[in-house]
DNA sequence: TCGTGCTCTGTGAGCGTTCACAGTAGAGAA
DNA sequence: TTCTCTACTGTGAACGCTCACAGAGCACGA
């Protein structure tokens, strides 16, 4: 067992300490703890054997000082904290990339920085070399913290576009404006015409884009924009209802809704079950990211799926890329149409 | 602006650059950074000069390295993520410890380590004095976390009493014996004579004392009790669900249930609603926790409040106390019944 | 004049690692 | 024999910071 006293006050071993134990010198420590490559069996086996008599765990904030590193990687997400709780994707993003990351054996440090304060403490916590790269989560443009780490030149990985950004920031995100177009092609191919959106905020990437897909479509089937089909909501359940509401009294004969994603969706059918029109009936549903959710809805919901396992894993793989050093650039995932009942 | 060249790959300045720009010495540059005792108002002025034109941060490894600290604090949830993302008790504790730890502006590390593999590695990371405390969250027993950060004496506190520990650890809770007897004793004073309850995991503090609290108030008021009266669940919606099913073929006669946490009451009440029982006409309902989601029912759930905000800003207060060499102990707070419509 | 106490400043040592380098021993080839 | 190569080991010097201490300068009173 470990080496601790009756009081406890004992300072923790050091690699001296399992040097002098086993035999050795720090050198020979120190390879065995880092691979054990030029290192003969008997030493090897001896400085194990020291390690667990004295309980000795690296000191990292020595390691770090002269490596340079930290082996940690943050997931960091700059949104107040109710959306992270709320959306089911920063659920499997997270999941994700914790798997990939464990592959590594490196932990990931997840914080939550929602207010301009939080913002300032992180930011010079992660500045001061705390961990070796950031996986940034937010949506939102006009986020400082992107330009902040990047200035300080913290490798630095995007999860979807950062927009808004005057420099380059790396980034993984799914072709929104493609997964837009399949949904809307789907929709027209089914022989819909009164074809209504609900976007996203229009300062993310997924408000925007997906926006523009839709309007390509439009366009390449020589359907009439009309601006009365288009309403804009922030990725809440409660806005996809209130959308749905503002839609049907604005364009009360539209027969098919593609919502920009899937927890809007939710609200977009229960506010056309309120109006009593029927799914897919009279009207087409479409959403968008293929969450948990999709399944539960009645009828079940045709989506877009967003690949968040590849997302995840790409964006560990270009951070790490980034953290040994090589140029990296962005990577756009396709997405894929999933039918299911409502459209 | 920052001193960085063209390709950016300068290191990063030091407290020896600083010194140097500003015409003193690394220690009052150090004693600048650290409080600006003992410094004079011209010295003090051009260090903080130096430090915004050279764009030094000080690296907190080497600080760590002989302070033995490193201003940090660990939000470790020992939980399947899942749990996490369900439960809104969560996003409430969290919200509070971050706050609390705000005021000393001490950043929040998020660890969750639901695999065993994810445990050993989080430990490893801990162990090695990558943060000064640990604010514990694990509802199940056997968790054998806890004892090891304790036999490597890192600083702790659980939330929730720690089901199974031999060794003493510091805990945060709402009494919630007491709790439940409030709740029971509002259910018998309202008539109720045959009282159901839906307990929490055996496995857990609040599995156990709720339920001894509903015993202990059936003694009391002379109420003989009944086994069919008490089924188990797991604190997830859908088990509330299937409890209350089975509660109502045990027990058709039921007057009353006890539900010990408000997200399974929501299954309660909609397993009532589906078997045609009226709330509270017929069968009222009493939940645990004052979630968020007890405003949403209908009829509004009446239900216990934990003390959310005095249990995060007392974990904080024992963790402090303990990082800062002080013996703690337990620290139990009281409960308080928020009558609502459903009992 | 000297001592005493205050504020302020610089310097050397050391925190616990890793890294580069020098050095040893033994095997095999010339 | 001597030289070269490989496998292994130990040592001093960092890494960037804080801490303890010594000392300077000044004011004040004995």
């Amino acid at each position: 067992m470990s080496r601790t006293g009756s009081n406890g006050r004992r300072k923790p071993p050091t690699i001296h300490d399992v040097a002098r134990e086993a035999g050795v010198s720090r050198g020979t420590v120190s390879r065995v703890l880092n691979g054990g490559h030029y290192v003969s069996p008997a030493a090897e086996e001896a400085v194990n054997a020291a390690i667990r008599k004295t309980g000795y765990v690296v000191n990292r904030h020595a390691r770090s000082l002269i490596t340079g590193r930290s082996d940690s990687v943050a997931f960091l997400l700059t949104e107040p904290q109710e959306r992270f709780f709320e959306d089911p994707n920063f659920n499997v993003l997270l999941r994700g990339c914790t798997q990939a990351l464990a592959d590594h054996d490196i932990p990931l440090l997840l914080m939550i920085a929602g207010t301009k304060d939080e913002r300032r403490r992180i930011t010079r916590y992660i500045t001061a070399g705390h961990v070796d790269g950031v996986l940034l989560v937010s949506s939102h443009s006009g986020d400082p913290v992107a330009e902040q780490l990047r200035a300080a030149r913290v490798p630095l990985v995007a999860c979807g576009k950062p927009l808004g950004q005057s420099s380059r920031v790396s980034y993984v995100a799914a072709d929104d404006r493609d997964g837009a177009r399949e949904m809307v092609r789907h929709l027209v191919r089914s022989g819909r015409r009164r074809i209504a959106t609900v976007t996203g905020p229009l300062d993310t990437p997924g408000g925007t884009e997906r926006l523009a897909g839709y309007r390509d479509v439009l366009a390449e089937a020589g359907i009439e924009a009309d601006e009365r089909l288009v309403a804009t909501g922030d990725y809440s359940r409660a806005s996809g209802e209130s959308c749905a509401a503002e839609l049907l009294r604005r364009a009360p004969d539209m027969d098919a809704v593609f919502v920009a994603s899937d927890l809007m969706a939710q609200g977009v059918l229960s506010a056309l079950r309120d109006a009593g029109r029927r799914v897919p009936d009279d009207v087409a549903v479409g959403g968008f990211d293929d969450s948990p959710a999709a399944l539960d809805t009645r009828p079940a919901l045709t989506t877009i799926r967003q690949p968040w396992d590849r997302i995840s894993s790409e964006m560990v793989r270009v951070l790490l890329a980034q953290i040994g050093g090589e140029d990296t650039s962005t990577v756009i995932l396709p997405t894929e149409l999933v039918r299911r009942g409502s459209a």
